[in-house]
DNA sequence: TTTCTCACA
DNA sequence: TGTGAGAA
């Protein structure tokens, strides 16, 4: 196995030195291995991960980012999930929403909400919305359909017994997604509605006696989970959904 | 010369 | 993200 001296990698890839120090003391992006010395030798798979990472710095991802987004990457290649996004994608090449929709119906037959969304509707839209161009449109398409397949099975899980409950976004802006976890509650066998508009500040005062859930699209902030239990204090039944 | 770490913009 | 010091 050849081996990198971070000089030559640095030349190689255009990135500093002290920048490839920095990815791997700050962020733990990379780990080559060290000679004797104490000094840094990369490999071929390390010199991969480089231009990996350059790949969603140049595309606007902040570095302290790409770490999360690497492993979750590195997964999802692993799995046979991947056939699936292809055809995902190949059928959003399409442009033709009628075929999208009949293609995501089909998946819903075959798969659970939860593997769907996190396998992949959330890897699919997090690659398009890399792109700056077609594939914006394509992604615009893909959650048109999704919001439009997410209300269909919200609408038909109020065919079966289920206790009624309200979903609202917090503090997130991704309204796609928060169809798509309307939709996975639903399979939960809640009758979910929704509030298209995600909120700053959600004020459970104003439905009383409802169950209510927030999706925040990340952990939630210390200051959310104060907030969170101020409510339930005052005998609201609220609920972080997910993460 | 090169690279290392660490403190510091 | 980059600079500079001091050491190997």
């Amino acid at each position: 196995m050849a081996f990198y001296s971070i000089g030559e990698v640095a030349e190689r890839c255009g990135i500093n030195p002290v920048t490839l120090r920095a990815w791997q003391r700050r962020y733990g992006l990379l780990k080559p291995q060290r000679s004797e010395g104490g000094h840094r030798q990369f490999d071929e798979a390390d010199i991969q991960r480089i231009e990996e990472i350059k790949r969603w710095v140049e595309s606007g991802v902040p570095v302290g980012k790409v770490r999360a987004l690497l492993e979750e990457n590195k997964l999802v290649v692993n799995d046979d999930w991947s056939s699936l996004q292809e055809e995902m994608m190949a059928v959003l090449r399409h442009v033709r929403p009628a075929r999208l929709r009949a293609a995501i119906m089909a998946l819903g037959r075959e798969h659970s909400a939860d593997a769907l969304i996190d396998h992949i509707f959330v890897p699919v839209r997090q690659r398009l919305s890399l792109d700056q161009n077609t594939a914006r449109t394509m992604c615009s398409m893909l959650d048109g359909v999704l919001i439009d397949y997410a209300a269909s099975c919200l609408a038909e899980a109020r065919k079966k017994t289920g206790k009624e409950a309200l979903l609202i976004g917090w503090d997130c802006e991704d309204r796609t997604r928060l169809w798509l976890e309307a939709w996975r509650l639903s399979q939960q066998g809640w009758h979910i509605d929704v509030l298209a508009e995600p909120l700053d500040a959600p004020r459970p005062e104003l439905f009383p006696g409802q169950q209510l859930f927030l999706w925040t699209g990340k952990a939630p902030s210390r200051r959310q989970q104060e907030q969170l239990a101020h409510w339930r204090e005052q005998g609201y039944t609220v609920a972080f959904h997910g993460a």
